[in-house]
RNA sequence: GGGCGCUUAGCUCAGCUGGUUCAGAGCGUCUGCCUUACAAGCAGAGGGUCGGGGGUUCGAAUCCCUCAGCGCCCACCA
């Protein structure tokens, strides 16, 4: 055996042996006759770069997948990248202007040509720094959501959905990216509080409108200016919007506006004039009750404008400057042209007064910039159906969340759905398998078909319009691009090819996958509608399971960002802790769907256990079996008991894991993993059977030994790779191309909970030797003689010897009484014992100490008394609960004997 | 405005179906140790009225109500 370091060196380690599984296949999946265990990875961006949340949900990923592969499943993890249409395009956009060129300057071509040399210069640097971490999926499989067997399966889809009635094309409002000029869904949008402006309008009475008979009765509340002219005030935070304003609301049931009925008032600048509608819709005491209606540029406006037929008045171009329909102010941008008209409001006298006001206001998520409402002609996923078909499977557990409480977040979404608007005005993506064409019939009028090709869209037309001198170039097809998540949501089918070429080998074999790590804010975008596909195209549930991560926050609970620098490259933490060490640290505290407060100090506690393990290897590796004729030394009591003692630790331990590891408690498994190394295994096993300096290892605890290490690597693989690989393969002689990672797990075997219990109270009794020892300065070189004072029940041989051995006792003594002289008392259970000192104790001190322990007992043997009093404990609670509560006192009791017996001999 | 969740040791969190000697773990703190695997270590110690109040129960960290504080999601009244 080399000369092993005293400190172990991750760098060294652990590319080789990512090398090495790689070189032998050993994450490569096919069909076959075991069970499938198949997880998906979340593609990151194409052009993203690992960052923490990665980390933490990579890592999950990675520890289910050995753990299954490990437990002689077919394990199959699949890697891939998604073109993330809108973060790419834009950042393809940025990167062009800074070299001065603008995307409106470019052909489609001419830009998808930068977009694709983009995504090949940034693209699957990510997948690369995977691997660093360990992950283990199977490279072969690597996959692009705009490959062409994806692009070919979404253009299908669409065409497909089309087909029964589930797409659709409509004029809807829709939220409005003004910088990449681009619709974008509901779920792209996220909201900011803002310090804003009310500004108070004043809209006057058009002319010619009488309102003599208004009198203030009645609890109207009437505007006159100095010059008599009655008017009404509308309160906005949207002043330059009042171009498109085309009718005022008012609440029927508002009596302050009552006088306003039925008139017609006229917008302030403009001079258009617009009715006066009522609408329950608009709040009495909001502002002055009264409401400008713009139905090109508001939601609710829109909704109101359908209902009272107003005309609409798009005032603003694509990238939300004024338009020639607003017919003032025209090409200056929507946020000068607010302050400007404000000014010219002021001027005129039109404005009543302006407050200070906080107002959510919607924004991009890619581009940061305030969305604009926009009534415009867009494709949309008709969802009441998928709602429909994907409600119950997750309610029923057919597809289980963990944590659970992000099931109702979840029905509560599907319940409120809303139609899915999939159309892009970017050219980054899966383009729109929709062909226009001019009517031959009609040359006014433009229609449409949806087709997977030019060539299928020809003939579709061609039938369509009866009119066979049609050609492509006749044809338009639609610019925009659709939504990533359109291509996203069929990830699990797509990877296995399911949609070009059903019930294949593939995915009849992997699908449905078994667990699905994400974080929960992607919960609408991808999971559900993931959920939705599945069972549209497949008829079941994607996946079996899906865990939901945390957030990875800074050690002060903030967001990890950029901009905060708070985010530490984990490429850098991988360098300085091992990939292991990181990886254990942020197991070590990131239980399911709860933020993860990630602290450098974690990685610390991960890179020290590697030491802890690979010094327990450097312990045995070293370990002398001496010559043969050693090994037919019988093997001693204490060894025995040793031994037998871990068996049955190890094997509850298994049990432990099997368990938490069913029910997704990962953190807590790593950190039982973590405590049964460090703690039994090193610290008591490894102590209780380590040889005397010099003296060689009996055959048999050495074969043990190695066998239990053996264990533990494996039930620690999973989540530490490369040193368990490591270690394993220098343990014993391996054949080429073998891998603790396609080793079995572990087994249960039976645990004799008697000798578990009996270690508890020598471990027990060890503490309070070491606390006797560190207390009164006694060496452990220097023997001690322990007296067991009126023994109740006795060790059995092989645990004292262990006890024995661990304390440095010359001899464990049974006495009846506690003898005179100075000794150190103490108590284990029930039981107590005395260390005879060779120099005078603190008596007082001792005493202290000793009465507090009796006054906490003689408090709790009251309260055990107090209920065994109680008649109706007695007759209501089970009889288990009194036993125990009768047995609690008897021990107690005992053990204030002790503890007087003890005070008693103190003179 | 609606919904979900959280509050246990200095910090981060376990504590599952109310009852096991139940008040725990890790980290941090303090004390003593360079003991031939490991100072990235070992041994020992201290530390909590389980957010406040009320209720149910023989029995509550655990169930119910309420108050306070915190977090997240959804909605978007101009």
């Amino acid at each position: 055996m080399k000369e092993l370091a005293s400190k172990y060196n991750p760098a060294e380690v652990e590319d080789k042996w990512y090398s090495y599984w790689m070189e032998h296949k050993l994450f490569s999946s096919k069909p076959d006759a075991r069970e499938p265990y198949t997880i998906v990875i979340p593609p990151p961006n194409v052009t993203g770069v690992l960052h923490m949340g990665h980390m933490l949900n990579e890592t999950i990923q990675d520890i289910l997948v050995r753990r299954a592969r490990m437990q002689g499943k077919n394990a199959c993890w699949v890697p891939g990248t998604d073109h993330a249409s809108i973060a790419t395009e834009t950042k393809v956009i940025a990167k062009l202007a800074a070299e001065g060129i603008k995307k409106t300057d470019l052909t489609r071509e001419e830009f998808l040509e930068h977009a694709w040399d983009w995504t090949r210069h940034h693209g699957g640097i990510i997948l690369q720094q995977l691997r660093k971490l360990g992950a283990s999926c199977d490279w072969d499989r690597t996959a692009f959501t705009m490959d062409p067997l994806r692009s070919e399966s979404v253009t299908k889809v669409f065409c497909d959905l089309y087909e029964k009635g589930l797409i659709y094309r409509g004029l809807r409002m829709v939220n409005w990216d003004p910088v990449n000029r681009t619709a974008i869904s509901d779920d792209e949008v996220y909201f900011v509080q803002e310090q804003s402006k009310l500004y108070y309008l004043r809209y006057y009475l058009a002319e010619g409108e009488t309102s003599d008979a208004v009198s203030e009765e009645g609890g109207n509340v009437v505007h006159v200016d100095k010059d008599g002219r009655k008017y009404a005030v509308v309160a906005t935070t949207r002043p330059e919007t009042i171009m498109g304003d085309t009718a005022m609301c008012i609440n029927p049931k508002d009596p302050k506006n009552a006088w306003l009925k039925g008139k017609k008032v006229v917008v302030p600048l403009v001079g258009r004039v617009i009715p006066v509608i009522e609408d329950r819709y608009v709040e009495v005491d909001f502002g002055t009750g009264c409401l400008k209606v713009t139905p090109a540029h508001d939601k609710n406006d829109y909704m109101l404008g359908k209902t009272h037929n107003l005309p609409s008045i798009d005032i603003f171009n694509d990238d939300a400057t004024l338009s020639e329909e607003a017919g003032l102010y025209v090409g200056m941008d929507r946020f000068d042209v607010r302050e400007k008209i404000a000014e010219d409001l002021q001027a005129a006298g039109l404005m009543e007064k302006i407050e200070d006001y906080v107002n959510n206001v919607g924004f991009s998520e890619r581009t940061k910039v305030a969305i604009e409402p926009k009534l415009s002609l867009q494709w949309f996923v008709n969802m009441k159906h998928f709602a429909e078909i994907s409600l119950s499977p997750v309610m029923d557990d057919i597809i289980k969340f963990v944590p659970e409480k992000y099931k109702s977040t979840y029905r509560v979404w599907l319940e409120n759905i809303q139609d899915w608007c999939i159309s892009r005005q970017l050219w980054w993506g899966h383009r729109i398998p929709a062909y226009y064409y001019v009517d031959p019939a009609d040359s006014t009028k433009e229609s449409f078909v949806v087709a997977e090709s030019e060539e299928k869209a020809l003939e579709k037309v061609r039938a369509v319009t009866g009119c066979q001198d049609i050609c492509a170039s006749d044809l338009t097809q639609d610019s925009g691009a659709l939504d990533t998540w359109f291509s996203s949501w069929l990830w699990p089918i797509t990877l296995f090819d399911g949609i070009n070429n059903p019930g294949n080998e593939e995915i009849s074999y992997y699908y449905p996958t078994a667990t699905l790590v994400t974080g929960p804010d992607i919960i609408f975008f991808w999971v559900a509608r993931m959920i939705m596909a599945g069972y549209e195209y497949i008829g079941k549930e994607p996946f079996k399971n899906v865990y939901f991560t945390g957030i990875v926050r800074d050690s002060l609970g903030r967001k990890m960002s950029k901009s905060l620098g708070n985010s530490p490259d984990p490429l850098e933490l991988i360098a300085n802790f091992g990939a292991d060490g990181v990886r254990l640290g942020l197991m070590l505290s990131a239980p399911a769907g709860n933020d993860i407060l990630f602290d450098e100090k974690l990685c610390e506690t991960g890179r020290n256990f590697s030491n802890k393990l690979w010094n327990v290897f450097r312990l045995i590796a070293g370990w002398e079996t001496g010559s043969s004729e050693s090994s037919d030394i019988e093997i001693s009591v204490s060894d025995k008991a040793a031994i037998e003692w871990f068996e049955s630790r190890l094997s509850s331990a298994i049990e432990e894991v099997n368990d938490l590891m069913e029910k997704f408690r990962i953190s807590e498994a790593a950190n039982l993993l973590y405590r049964l190394i460090r703690d039994d295994f090193s610290s008591s096993y490894l102590e209780m059977v380590k040889p005397a300096y010099g003296t060689p290892v009996g055959k048999e605890v050495y074969r043990h030994t190695v066998d239990f290490l053996d264990s533990l690597l494996r039930l620690l693989h999973p989540f530490m790779p490369f040193i368990t690989e490591e270690i394993w393969q220098n343990l014993e002689e391996r054949r080429p191309g073998e891998s603790l990672m396609v080793q079995m797990m572990p087994q249960v075997t039976k645990a004799d909970l008697g000798l578990l219990k009996e270690m508890d109270f020598a471990l027990e009794l060890l503490t309070a030797v070491r606390g006797v020892r560190a207390s009164k300065n006694l060496p452990q070189r220097d023997s001690l003689r322990l007296l067991v004072i009126n023994r109740q029940s006795g060790l059995s041989s092989g645990v004292e010897a262990l006890v024995m051995k661990l304390a440095n006792l010359s001899e464990i003594v049974s006495e009846s009484a506690k003898p005179e002289g100075p000794a150190a008392g103490f108590i284990v259970d029930t039981t107590e014992f005395a260390i005879p000192l060779a120099a005078n104790i603190d008596v007082e001190a001792e005493r202290a100490k000793i009465e507090k322990e009796i006054a906490y007992h003689s408090d709790f043997l009251r309260k055990i008394e107090a209920k065994l009093a109680n008649e109706r404990f007695v007759s209501k609670a089970p009889a288990a609960v009194i036993d125990a509560e009768r047995r609690k006192q008897s021990d107690t009791v005992a053990r204030l004997d002790a503890l007087r017996a003890s005070l008693a001999s103190l003179g």
